[in-house]
DNA sequence: TGTACATCAGTGAACGCGCGTTCACTGATGTAC
DNA sequence: TGTACATCAGTGAACGCGCGTTCACTGATGTAC
């Protein structure tokens, strides 16, 4: 009975899927809490109800739990990037609307963004599975700007020479991207990629604290001038 | 005996002193290893092979502690950002001796870069005698673009209209600051801020882990090109 | 359809360890006269 | 200079609490025939 099997077999699946996700939230939420650093298979299961041993049915260590999270918050922020990058319209628009949904998802979510973009959590060691997720973002915003280069809207004319060193490592990373963009328009676009994430580290970790009131405007203002400046070069 | 009472005040003051001075590189230390959330007062006295109740005697709490290491932070890139901003020359080449420094600090001392400009110590409230030492790096690297203003070798010419709220933003940094520089200059300036931080939280938190190789040119590169817009302003 | 067996989820006790902070105390150093 | 007293640094035990991980176990669910 393949059907009879295989429904008996999601069952169990399905309940498995869904503790682990119950586990992920509560999870989630003391990393909120109490940070990264501290987050505690005990206290996560006593919250759940669940003897501290059980949640070793799910994940094999303190640090397996820990990946998850951080996969977990790379894929959403990615898929939220990508979705933006689809987005109609040139250069800046596009470059814009990745930018506003990276902050979108920052400001909904501070402690997945300081989880995934704040210090490295003391001990831990990131396992390669975190690497694909952790560059969807990163790539929905390198495309815009490959588009942009192939359609001729983006200034291909260097302006500035580039140090051999940093050249050889541009080519490197055009390579892994597979993404066709000379170099002096990488340079810029790692400008404008490096400060969305600046601006977001110093909005949401408190250093702009009696600086900036209204983030949103100083946010899109900033960065709006950094996309404005992959497309148009120097003077 | 006024002599020998200030004599003899001032040994057990140095003594004092000192001690203060070791349980702070203790803590530091330890900080490094694992991190400030979990940086112990027991650990730090067993290493030092005393009663942790001893530890008391210097500092009220362990918070009282973490903020000392916070102000010695700041203090020390405050130092080393304010002395390069004593270098000769026009406003780039201050702005990338201020920028070096500064990188040269974060890569020495990586783990008090994550302690003050990575996520914040949950559960941690950093008081207020953590602001003014905070604020002397930042007004090290305005007063060069304000000089540059000054001297008029900043365009001053402003390219992009700024939005209200960002200038009343600007305004509040203006007046706080006490410096002259126009909102549009800010605003760059603020880019080029941004990004020295922005660039060095990828690098030291591994973000540009198999992207990037040589640090040094990159750095360089990247914040020279924010430094010149700042002084060149938009096509 | 019914039964024997295998798999799996969850338990609770245990191991060995850590923490911040308080408190009454001892003994040394510094102060006032 | 000498002595009585006050201040200060440091101790060690205690309070009440936390942690990750292992292990032998029970009972429920799923599988093969």
């Amino acid at each position: 009975m393949p059907r009879n099997r295989s429904a008996s077999v999601s069952a169990r699946a399905r309940v498995r899927a869904e503790l682990t996700g119950e586990i992920k939230a509560t999870a989630r939420r003391h990393v909120a809490e109490a940070g990264a650093a501290s987050l505690s298979l005990r206290a996560v299961a006593r919250e759940m109800g669940m003897a501290s041993s059980a949640l070793y049915r799910y994940f094999a260590s303190r640090d397996e739990l820990l990946t998850a999270l951080i996969v977990d918050a790379y894929d959403t922020v990615g898929a939220a990037a990508e979705e933006a990058a689809a987005t109609r319209g040139g250069t800046v628009k596009r470059f814009m609307a990745v930018a506003t949904a990276i902050r979108a998802w920052a400001v909904a979510n501070p402690h997945d963004y300081a989880l995934v973009y704040g210090s490295p959590v003391p001990g831990y060691q990131a396992p390669q599975d975190t690497v694909p997720p952790a560059a969807r973002v990163s790539l929905a915003a390198l495309g815009i700007v490959a588009d942009g280069v192939a359609s001729g809207e983006v200034d291909t004319a260097a302006t500035a020479p580039t140090p051999r060193a940093v050249g050889a490592d541009f080519r490197r990373l055009r390579a892994a991207a597979g993404l066709d963009i000379p170099d002096d328009v990488l340079s810029r676009a790692l400008l404008a990629w490096t400060t969305i994430f600046g601006t977001l580290t110093f909005e949401l970790f408190g250093h702009l604290h009696r600086v900036v009131e209204n983030y949103d405007d100083y946010f899109d203002h900033q960065i709006r001038r950094a996309a404005r400046h992959i497309v148009t070069g120097d003077a």
